[in-house]
Formats: C-alpha cells, sequence, structure tokens
DNA sequence: ATCGTAACTGTAATCGATTACAATTTTGTA
DNA sequence: TACAAAATTGTAATCGATTACAGTTACGAT
C-alpha cells in the first residue's frame, strides 16, 4: 500500500503539498491539484487513519458502554448513536461489559489509551467511581441510566413518573393488587420506578406489600419468568403486574400463559421500554415507551460537543405510555 | 496526560528502556525497571495506542459488518467474536449497514485507512464485488452468509439441509400443504433454504406451489405479520409454514393468533434460527438452531489467524432442529 | 525594469510509540 | 587482574500523516 511519500514522489511535489490536496486546503493551483489527484489514483493511495490521528491526536472512535447487547432496549439507541457519529465523521467502539469488571476495566482503558475519544455509558452496573475518575481526563455522557447528584451529564427519561403513570393506568382499570417486577435496586432506575409504583398506590390508599415487590438479578426473559412464578405462588395474588422492563414482562407473560391463565383478564401486566418484540407477543405488551433513538442521537451529540470542548447540559426527555392487550382486554 | 518521552526523563532513563518495560522485554535489569514503574505510577502514565499502533501498522481492531443489529440472530455470534477478539487483545467495530451502499462504503474504507485490521461480514447485502476488492489487500472472512463459488474463506451451517429436516419434520407430522415464508432469494441463505424446502417436499411427493412461497423484502416482524396475512387470504390455506428466520415466524405466529386460529392445530410453524425470544412467544417455537456462538468465535479465530499470515479453511458447523410448540400440540 | 504583494510550494518539526544497532556495564573465568 | 561474553541501556531511525514557517514564483502597478 502506499503512502503519502510515494503520492508526492510520483507527482513529483512535497508530501506537504499532497497532505494539502487530502484536506481540500484552498492554497493549491488546480494544476497541482491534478497531478496530486492523479498520481493518488495511480497509485490506488488510501491516506492511513495511524498517521493522521497520531499527528491530530484523535481516534475520532467514540466508546459505548452497554452491558449486554441481547437487551434489545439498547439497539435503537444506539442506531440514533451510530447515526449521529456517522454524520459527524466518528465511528462507535460498542462495548460489551456483560457487567464484568475486568472487562470495564479494559474499555476504559482504551479510552486512557486515546483509542477513543470519548464516552457514552449506558451501563447501570458500570463503576461510577473509576467512570468518574476517567472523566477527568476525558469527555463522558451518561444515557439513560445515570448519577443522582453526580456531575457527569447525562440524557434520560423521568423514570418515577413514567412508573407512576403506568401504574396509575392499572390502578384506573380496577387493579388493587399490583405487583412489582424490579430488578437490583442498586440501580437509580429501579430505584425510581419503584418510588413511581409506590407513589400511585399510596396515592389510591392501596398497601404496599413487600411479597409483591420482586427483585430480579438480570434483566432477561427467563428472569421475568422465574418472578412471575414467585408470584403466582402467593396465597393472595396479584391482579397486575408492573414489570421496569418488557424483557422481564414478556417472561412473566409467558409464565401466566404457561399455567392456563388469562391476560389481562387474570392478570394484567405493563412493561417498560417499548421493545419491537412488544408488540409482537400474544397479547401484546402495554408498556411505557422512551425515545429510544432521540435518546441515542443526543447522547451522541453531548458528547461530540464536549469533545470540541463545549460545556453540555442534562436532558430529560418525554416518555409515553403504550396502552395494549396486556392491560386492557 | 504524560507521554514515554516525560516517564523516561523522570526515571533517568531513555525512552527505550521505557518503552521496554511497557512491552515485557526481559533485559531489563529489576531495578531500572522498578526506577520506569515508579515513575509510570507517579505520572498517571498511559501509552497511546495511537503512537504505538503507527509504529506497528496494525489498530488491533476488527471491523464486524452486519446488516441491522436489531435482528436478535446476531447478538450471540457477535458475543463469540467479541470474546475471541478481546482474547487476543483485539478489538471490534460493529457496523450497521443497513443494507446501505454509502454506509458500506464508509466502512470500506476504514479499513483501507488502516483503521481496522480486517473484517468479518455477516451481511447477505454486501457488495461482493466491492468486498473481493478489499480481500485482495485486507484479510476478509464470510460469516453465515458466503458466495457460492468465491474464494472468500467462511464459516456457516449447511442451510439446504437444515431446511430439508425442518420441513421434513412437518411432513412427518402430516402437514401437506406446506408453506415457506423466504425472504429475498437474491440471497444465497434464501436460495438454499427454499432448495431443502423443495427436496423435502418432492421427496414426499407433494407439489410445490407457487402461491405457498411468499418473499419478504426484510426480516423484521412486521414482514411475517404481512406474509401470513396474504397466506391466510388464500383459497387453499397451507397447515404449516416454514419461515426462514425467527422473526418472520415469530411475526406469522402473531397474525394466525390475531386470525383467532391455533398453532399448531390450526396451522404448524417452524423458523429458523433460536433467538432467545423463539422460546418466549405462546405457544414456543420450533425452529433450527445455528450454533451462533461457537461460529462468532470461529469467524474471529479464521480472522486473526489471516491477519497473521496464515492459510484458512472454510468451516461448516452442525445444526439443530429444536422442537417445540408451534409445530406440535 | 523593479518592487510589493499574493499565491503557491517546500522544509522540517512533530505526534508517541518501537526496535535495530551500538555502546556500556556487569559477570564469570582463567 | 584481565578479558571475553552476557546483560543491560542508549541513540536514533522509523511508522505516516499534519502544519508552522520559510521560501519561491507570478503578476500587476509604478
Amino acid at each position: 500500500m502506499a503512502n503519502i511519500q510515494q503520492v508526492a514522489q510520483k507527482a513529483g511535489v512535497s508530501v506537504a503539498t499532497v497532505s494539502r490536496v487530502l484536506n481540500n486546503a484552498p492554497s493549491v493551483s488546480p494544476k497541482t491539484r491534478l497531478k496530486v489527484e492523479n498520481a493518488i489514483r495511480d497509485l490506488n493511495y488510501e491516506p492511513s487513519m495511524l498517521g493522521r490521528n497520531l499527528r491530530n491526536s484523535e481516534s475520532r472512535l467514540l466508546l459505548v458502554l452497554l452491558p449486554s447487547i441481547s437487551n434489545p432496549f439498547y439497539t435503537e439507541i444506539i442506531n440514533g448513536i451510530q447515526n449521529t457519529a456517522i454524520a459527524n465523521s466518528y465511528n462507535i467502539l460498542l462495548c460489551e461489559t456483560d457487567s464484568n469488571p475486568q472487562r470495564e476495566n479494559i474499555y476504559f482503558n482504551m479510552v486512557k489509551n486515546k483509542l477513543a475519544d470519548g464516552v457514552i455509558s449506558m451501563d447501570p452496573t458500570v463503576n461510577m467511581q473509576k467512570l468518574n475518575e476517567l472523566a477527568e481526563n476525558h469527555p463522558v455522557i451518561l444515557c439513560s441510566e445515570y448519577e443522582e447528584g453526580g456531575c457527569l451529564p447525562y440524557v434520560t427519561i423521568d423514570n418515577e413518573l413514567a412508573a407512576y403513570q403506568a401504574v396509575k393506568h392499572l390502578i384506573k382499570l380496577g387493579n388493587e393488587k399490583i405487583a412489582l417486577i424490579n430488578s437490583d435496586e442498586k440501580f437509580l432506575y429501579a430505584r425510581q420506578r419503584r418510588n413511581g409504583y409506590e407513589r400511585a398506590l399510596k396515592e389510591f390508599n392501596l398497601p404496599i406489600r413487600n411479597e409483591w415487590i420482586y427483585h430480579t438479578k438480570d434483566l432477561d426473559f427467563q428472569n421475568g419468568v422465574q418472578a412471575m412464578r414467585m408470584l403466582l405462588q402467593l396465597d393472595e395474588k396479584p391482579s397486575a403486574v408492573f414489570a421496569v422492563s418488557d424483557t422481564l414482562a414478556i417472561g412473566a407473560l409467558k409464565e401466566v400463559n404457561m399455567n392456563g391463565l388469562h391476560v389481562p383478564n387474570d392478570i394484567a401486566i405493563v412493561g417498560f421500554d417499548n421493545i419491537s418484540f412488544s408488540n409482537m407477543t400474544n397479547p401484546t405488551l402495554t408498556t411505557i415507551s422512551q425515545p429510544m433513538y432521540r435518546m441515542g442521537v443526543i447522547a451522541a451529540n453531548m458528547l461530540i460537543s464536549s469533545i470540541k470542548g463545549d460545556k453540555v447540559e442534562n436532558i430529560i426527555l418525554d416518555h409515553e405510555l403504550i396502552i395494549r392487550e396486556s392491560s386492557m382486554g
């Protein structure tokens, strides 16, 4: 593969001039430009990003941190990030931590080693202390999950309000025994959604019963199945379930069906995220729709601004309750 | 951020020695090593990949090309690729083409520009001519989708056989009117699966009827819904459907349910890929399981070998028919 | 013809690492 | 003690681009 020297030699100019042509500098005469362009074509030359990046001290890569690629919640966000990145001549490094600190470390090092110009973290399991340390020297944006009282810029939704509305919806439909399938409350979003759940119950003078609050380890379908299995074994079964993720809700739905019960007649279900599959279940799933694509776009724009050195503001986006069959027959 | 010179100065040694410490070269005395390590710690130094990559003429990034991240079929493959990459000190650049040639071009250029050391393409819509051109100068591996009679190394399964077995399974259950929901037959896997479908029908002297073969544009759930909608409008409805992807099959399942029909009693359904959702539908989906994780591992290993300059052989992996509720009540 | 200015081009330093080769120090042995 | 060999360290070139600055050329005005 040819390099810039060879192009310069072939065109009979200096490497500086070739570089100017490559970067569309205005001060190159048309004749010279033509000579260089011909040489580039003849040699099939492609500039090496390695040289350019070193000289410019940038990689034009954005690191996107997420716990697992298999949760469809992230796919639309990633689309938004990626489109925005490309529109700004960046690209993204998609990094799955599997909630494994060792993995996380590898990725943090990639940033420290200048292999990425900044980070968007969507990982609730991220080590916040280390992330904050990283943020002292490198741009970092939080997407969806953030740190209460922290100083890292974020884009998210109002989780408490969304949960409140979801549960209120169930109450309005006549449900009085509403269970919560939550994930681990070490996560901020889990605590916030629980707060929303409790606020709605209190507002309507419904009791908050601990045996109706189930915590899952992960957000896989299977965790939803297990959660519902437990709930169905209770003496006093709930008549409705609010799950903090569609994947959990779909697992729950599956388990209800397995037991020959009917959704929503026996048990109503509301999920969270509006993943594409939520419209394909039987019955279709009532859920909270987050503006995932837009969230991705905004996160990417925030990060790019931050890399440029601009100040960025936190953003809270609107959500929407999508009512489908799983809550109303 | 400190660089290697500053570390060298602080430690009172040359940059060469610092580099040796960084790379664990054996010929550094314990005393010197200690001095250098202290300097590194004191300065909070992290080596820049930009410099290292330029010097080594490598990026240690593998480019993974796929049409869309939202098809869950890819997620397990990606896991396999990523784990293998990390184990070999590589990382992956996940690149969604959206089947958009312009996007594709951007990614091809990243390889030409040395931003990635090689490519794993899982994109059936890829421009094979351009990919072949790229392969003249850069390592390229095909994963899952490959080129018949082409010269690019690949890892895949026997699509024709898998489809044959899936359809044979339906026949053995007594189905005689079996429809095929296929994707565009410009894709090799689609042609191969159709061949398998037809081979099974012929073997049992069942007629091949064109109105029972539906072609979808994409592989989204919605395409499956549409396909099934068409099939249900036929005068003579099929009693079973083989869909070449679980996403299509799940869409089809949804549409059958919507029409008040029962799966599998009225219509049996078999999918392809064994995505994690396929076990969560109601009824659960009979499908062909591809060894996705292993396929990813193998593809990554092939690519890394190829980057090293080793010769690599094509590999065809085993698949498995997973029988669930959607084919047998 | 001369000069000043604008337009263009080249020289060489630079980004931050690696490494061949040379130089130095240490070690072991006679 | 002296010397060869081995171990350790340093010098400087190198990867492939960008760019400040200097140098050259072209051209219109006087």
